[in-house]
RNA sequence: GUGGGUAUGGUUCAGUCGGUUAGAACGCCAGAUUGUGGAUCUGGAAGUCGUGGGUUCGAGUCCCACUACCCACCCCA
């Protein structure tokens, strides 16, 4: 082979489409009931978009981004989630003016993060996300949560943790910072090399550290939970007595900070624990002065990405038991098999008048025998097999063949496409 | 970036103590009364054994380096 695909990319093959596309039809229709409309943004933004929304102390900006020089000297980024894209659209196509709340989402959109690769993470993922623009009240956090429950709930996707927590807001978390930052300092040689240079970059992520010492360290460390402003703390218990009335089962993390600067108040996440560890299968939270920080009005929102690959995961390591989203595999119900090379061209015009008839409907294109062609179509496992040999083109007709009961007929060239429309019309009818 | 594992036809793998023309299964192609599928049988195509070096009379096999992939840490979806 001459090349092969890049580290942390995967193809989709047909096998995975289907079930792709299915997963896509459930989406649609769940965002089409709670109001959504689809929106899609560039691939690529300026640089600067991410750096000043998600943040130059997240390690996505530090080290994750495909940034690169264009030809016009502009410094371009691909994306690396797609929040920041959508409120610049919402800003760009002049959306605050309309009436709001608006709600949008977006579906398969890719995202590029130079990682090293491991099971379920690559360079390139494509994420489904939903952004809601202009909703104070802690309702529109727990729609957001509710909708991505519901999706894995339909998907009957189980073993699912929703964590939920509250990094305040720029009232309440400067005061925090600077406690947390005093309890972190007088520990940092306590601390593990990482961490110590997390204190000073963004001391909050030093609470989800995953080692040990450092957890132990962090036991009595002052949290955020507890410092919340008013606001922010009647936001929290708001969005707890929602998602009681929804009946969603939650745990209050602490632990969960987001890598992404421009979160407020609700963070969340749904996790699933595979058999190495935990993985996130959908993450979000509000933003409320994201719109505001890319030069917009102030208008708060609230949203969610969530890892379509991961979803996958999911939905195939439970394949065995359930079966939610098989797609009947697309077989032919007809196949055509001239004898001779030269009694094609009646077969292409039938081909062409079985599918104008809404038949699936396909044809030889090699030199095979019959015989040949008959294992092709058993391939495929087409429904019918049309032959059409000398015989039959002197006498205008084609000799149709039941691929299952083995039952053959002849019928006119000219009656036969309305003849099998027909039968298999009935057929599925039956079914 | 750090640690561990793996690398042999399209796929999954075998390959002994280093020994001659590197095998199997599945898949693919063709044939088995000349115009009929699934089953069976027969035959065929397909591998510079990840790359480069070294040891040796001789390397898929032993040694070194590199690369790629997988897994994990970190972080995330």
């Amino acid at each position: 082979m001459l090349t092969r695909i890049p580290k942390g990319t995967k193809d989709v093959l047909p096998s995975e489409t289907a079930k792709l596309q299915a997963l896509e039809s459930v989406i649609r229709e769940k965002t089409r009931l709670a109001g959504y409309q689809e929106i899609r943004t560039p691939v690529f933004e300026h640089t600067e978009l991410f750096t000043r929304s998600v943040g130059e102390s997240s390690d996505v900006v530090r080290k994750e981004m495909y940034t690169f020089l264009d030809k016009g000297d502009r410094s371009i980024t691909l994306k690396p989630e797609s929040t920041a894209g959508v409120v610049r659209a919402f800003l760009e196509a002049g959306m605050h003016n309309q009436a709001l709340p608006i709600k949008l989402y977006y579906l398969y959109s890719p995202h590029f993060r130079y990682e090293a690769p491991q099971a379920g993470r690559y360079r390139e993922h494509h994420q489904f996300g939903i952004e809601c623009f202009g909703a104070t009240q802690a309702s529109a956090d727990a729609e957001v949560i509710l909708l991505a429950m519901d999706l894995f709930q339909t998907l009957n996707i189980k073993n699912l943790r929703l964590r939920i927590n509250s990094i305040g807001c720029p009232v309440c978390r400067p005061a925090y910072k600077e406690k947390l930052l005093s309890y972190l300092r007088a520990r940092r040689d306590l601390l593990c090399d990482d961490c110590k240079d997390r204190i000073e970059i963004n001391p909050l992520r030093v609470l989800d550290c995953k080692v040990q010492s450092c957890q132990a360290q962090l036991k009595d460390a002052p949290r955020m939970l507890d410092h919340l402003c008013d606001e922010c703390a009647q936001h929290f218990a708001s969005l707890q007595a929602f998602l009681d009335a929804a009946e969603l089962p939650y745990i209050i993390d602490t632990g969960i900070v987001r890598g992404l600067d421009y979160y407020t108040k609700t963070v969340f996440e749904i996790t699933t624990d595979t058999a190495t560890g935990t993985l996130t299968a959908c993450g979000g939270g509000r933003y409320d002065g994201l719109v505001e920080e890319l030069g917009g009005p102030s208008i708060p929102a609230v949203g969610f990405g969530m890892g379509m690959e991961r979803v996958l995961m999911l939905l195939d390591a439970q394949a065995e038991e359930d079966r939610t989203l098989d797609v009947p595999a697309s077989t032919p119900d007809i196949y055509i098999a001239p004898l001779d090379p030269s009694l094609a061209p009646i077969a292409f015009r039938l081909l062409n008048q079985f599918r104008s008839l809404g038949l699936k409907t396909d044809m030889n294109h090699t030199t095979r025998g019959l015989r040949a062609q008959f294992k092709y179509a058993d391939k495929l496992q087409a429904s019918y097999v049309a032959i059409l040999g000398e015989d039959e083109a002197q006498k205008g007709v084609i000799k149709l063949r039941d691929m299952q009961s083995g039952d053959e007929w002849e019928a006119s060239l000219t009656e036969a496409p309305q003849m099998m429309a027909d039968r298999i019309a009935q057929k599925a009818e039956r079914k």
